[in-house]
This record gives C-alpha cells, sequence and structure tokens, in this order.
DNA sequence: TGGACTAGCCTGTATATACAACTTGGCAGG
DNA sequence: CCTGCCAAGTTGTATATACAGGCTAGTCCA
C-alpha cells in the first residue's frame, strides 16, 4: 500500500526539522526565509508560512518581522519540558548557587546504566557526582552517567560554574525526556551529603533525556523533602494564566 | 494608549473561546462552519480556517472532514494537562480500583482553604476525604475542597464508582492546573489510612484546578512512596516518541 | 564626519479562488 | 422495500496576490 502523500507543508516542516536534527542547522543559524522557500521547494509563499509559523509553534524555530528565521536555542524550551537546571532555579529565587563535584570519571557502562541509555555493556560513559547547594546548604545530589560519544569533552568541563544540564543541553539539542518522581529514604551517602536528619524522606526524580533520537544522559537527582518541592502549571496554550507564580503555600492539616 | 487591533483570526479565536468558557457551547456541540464564519463574521474562509485549526491544536475543538467542528469533550485532554485520574491510571495497569468514602460533607471555607480557592472566609465548599485502593490495598489519601457553587450536586454524587476528579471534568471543562509534588511524613492519620511502615515517606501532590477563569478544586493527594512515582514523558509535539513506556526500572545504587 | 532617509528584505496578516476527500441525506431505479 | 448513486455541505490543502510594518544597510546630504 503506498503511504498517502503528505501534505507539503509537513513535508516541509519535515526538511528543516531533519536539518536541525542532525546538526545541519544549529541554535542561532538562520533558517531559510519563505522567499527562499518558495523558490527553493517549489511551493507557495503561504505554504511555506504556515510550515515556519507551525515550527515556530512547536519551539523549533523563532522568527523575527523584518530579520528572518532562525533556530531556538533549545535551553529557552527548558521550561515547556519542565526541565528545570537548578542553577536558574536558585537564582530565580534569589539564592546562590554553589556546588561539589564529588567524581567526574570515565568508565564502561554495565547494567541498569547500559540498559537506561540503550547502550551495550561496556560501551563508555561519563559518570557525574556533584553535590549542588543553595546559599551554603546542600539541596541536591546529582548522580549522572552521560553518553561519552555525545560529549567527549565531559571529562574536561569545570562543573562548578557551569551544571552538566546546562552544558549538556547547550551542546546538543534536547529533544525528549522522560521523568519519575519518587518518594524515598536515602541511603547513608545520600543522607550524609544533603545533610539530612535521619527519618527524612528524599525527594528523588529519574530523568532521561533524548538528543537525535538517542539517549544521551541518564541521571538520578536527591533532595531533601524538607526544603524542596516541584511545582508546575499547565494551561491550554493561549490562556491567559489565571494565576501566575501563585503557588499554594500551606500548614500542615489533615491531623 | 489604544490597543492595537488584534488580528481578525484572533478576533475570532478569542469570540468562540468566550463562547466555550460561558457555556454557551458545551462539549460535543456544533461550532459554526468556517463558511457559517465567513458570512456572519465578514472574514475570508482562509482566516476563519485558521482560527478553527488553530483552536484543534489548542485542544478546544476537534474537526472532522465532511462533518463539522465540534467543542472538545475536555476529558480527553487530561492527558496533555499530566493531570490523572487515579481509577483510569490503575486500569490501565490491569489493577482493581476501589475506593473508601471516609467524609462528604458541606462546610465553610477557612484560612488556607479560602485562600488556595480565591473566596472569602465562610463561602460554602464540599469536604471529601476518600482512600483509593489497587487491588484492596491502599494507595491514596485523597483530601479534596470543592467550590460548593460549582458543583452543587457534589454532597449526592457517590464517589465509589466515579471519582471526584472524574465527576469534576465531566460537569465543567478544566482549563488550568496547579500542581506541587513533594516528599513528606505523613502524620499518623494519614499513615494510618495507608498502612503505611514507621519512617515510609509519602509522595504529597497538591492540586488546584481552574475552570472558567475561576479555582474550583484543591486536592491533597497522600501515596505511600513505596508503591507509587509519578511519571512524565515529555517531547516536542510532533514528535515520535524514541520510546513509548519504556520506564526505566532500577535497582538501588549509590551505596 | 555624522545624521537622516530610503530601498530592499523580512515576517504578519488578509483575501479570493480552487480542488480533493470525506460525510450525510435524499432520490431514483431496481 | 432496498440498494446504489449523486448532490450538498464540510474540512484539508494549495496557490496567487496584496498590503502593513519591522529591521538593516547603504546612500545621500548637510
Amino acid at each position: 500500500m503506498t503511504a498517502k502523500q503528505k501534505p507539503r507543508y509537513q513535508q516541509l516542516k519535515d526538511h528543516i526539522i531533519t536539518r536541525i536534527s542532525s546538526g545541519e542547522l544549529r541554535p542561532t543559524d538562520r533558517v531559510p526565509s519563505e522567499n527562499e522557500l518558495v523558490a527553493s521547494m517549489s511551493v507557495s509563499r503561504m505554504t511555506a508560512n504556515r510550515a515556519l509559523r507551525e515550527l515556530t509553534d512547536e519551539g523549533y524555530v523563532e522568527r523575527i518581522a523584518g530579520r528572518g528565521t532562525f533556530v531556538s536555542d533549545f535551553r529557552s524550551r527548558s521550561h515547556v519540558l519542565e526541565v528545570h537546571n537548578i542553577a536558574d532555579e536558585i537564582e530565580r529565587r534569589g539564592g546562590v548557587h554553589s556546588c561539589e563535584v564529588v567524581r567526574n570519571s570515565r568508565q564502561h557502562a554495565r547494567g541498569e546504566i547500559a540498559r537506561a541509555l540503550h547502550v551495550d555493556q561496556g560501551v563508555e560513559v561519563f559518570h557525574l557526582l556533584l553535590v549542588h547547594c543553595e546559599d551554603g546548604t546542600p539541596i541536591q545530589v546529582e548522580d549522572r552517567h552521560v553518553v561519552a560519544d555525545f560529549a567527549p569533552e565531559c571529562g574536561d568541563q569545570d562543573f562548578h560554574s557551569v551544571t552538566p544540564s546546562a552544558y549538556l543541553t547547550a551542546i546538543s539539542p534536547l529533544q525528549e525526556a522522560e521523568q519519575v518522581v519518587r518518594a524515598q529514604q536515602p541511603n547513608a551517602a545520600v543522607r550524609a551529603r544533603l545533610q539530612m536528619a535521619e527519618h527524612e524522606p528524599c525527594l528523588v526524580v529519574i530523568r532521561r533525556t533524548w538528543s537525535r533520537g538517542r539517549p544521551v544522559t541518564f541521571a538520578r537527582l536527591h533532595h531533601p523533602g524538607s526544603c524542596y518541592e516541584l511545582t508546575g502549571h499547565y494551561a491550554p496554550p493561549g490562556t491567559p494564566k489565571s494565576a501566575p507564580a501563585d503557588v499554594v503555600q500551606l500548614e500542615n492539616l489533615q491531623r
């Protein structure tokens, strides 16, 4: 059965997405203008306009009247993906971020790590272990594995100034993320690093992200339950926010 | 300063959204066709098409070639909003959902509840307290307040078969949601209801939802950390999922 | 030298028109 | 009465055209 021909605006979108995903077009690069697409792809300007407009809505590109169309800096999409950078988060709250690098080593993926990253046993990965602090108080233990192929310079990075999350989104477009959130008792090592009281629970975020169709990194983030929470605000696009940043603060109830 | 005239497709969208939000157009109702909008609103068909197409992308309406355009059943949007119904969730896993209704009473909003729901002290609300079970094991304590105005029949509902979440999305379009996730030690009452071991943490979800621009309900959901987790998969629209439902299962590491 | 202006490109919007594909209901013929 | 077909209405797509408004670079003039 011959697949029905896709509409032309969709072909155009696919074509541009491919060029972005392959790395041929990188963030801030200029995308062909509507008129250039009219000439090179033999479509009408309205069709080119629709393709570029939808790519804008989907976050792939940004358009500036009078200047042109440019590949999005994927870092700015992190909000949509609800994937936050701990350093930005702290800064937004007005705190000071600091960070201790406990480990930054190259090793061979085994077991769970290999499965999570969809690589064979023994493939090289970087293993990072960082403790992030807000105003000197430890707030996150970041235990992260990165496929070495994707970030060969990882071992030379100074993660005190640029977090691994920021580094990774800078060198490769973040396309997909998967996240699991749990409440868990920390083990002794994590509890010590976070200076947590006995029996205080951890909020654990386990996150994998993909770039160019392959898993790039697998991170486990432990936070002290007493001073960290995840927030989210969901609204259909185009809706003016009813209550921006109006997060509920609560007493203990249900006694 | 006179606000710049909005583009006509946006005026059209606003007009239709208003009719939906006000309740004049209800889910499954037919929205005027493109040609009807051409006649009644004095726009070209392409402009009407753009307005309806964008409303489709934003989830307000659904379109069927040959039949027409219809107001979305907002229940189908709950996935996008990442707001899950515990009963559906359990059923999807193949489990059996049951539920004990501990309380369903009408009372006056005070303090935290009044603030969260943006109503004055003393305004009437329903207070629900339910324990949800999967295969007989308690998995969620739902402590929910609902503005009585919005759901006057709330007191008569039998929440054994239809969860409050399902009931509320059925009677009013869910437009906006805010969510906070925490890891917390449960108090004695919650721990008893969830049959949790001592020192086992809770995954707590605090959620407010809006309908027609006003807060409708405020819920605190406690789950045993040992048997409940939140998952999410984020991808830009139009991306084929690299690894659908490929959630990482993990051993304990970091010893 | 420096400032104002303009030509040329870009996006954003709006319209008129056209054809394809789908759905429904009614009608004609068996 | 039933079946098959067609007409009308609907969405989906594509094109050509037009004008408004933003941005930039280069030119011209004082």
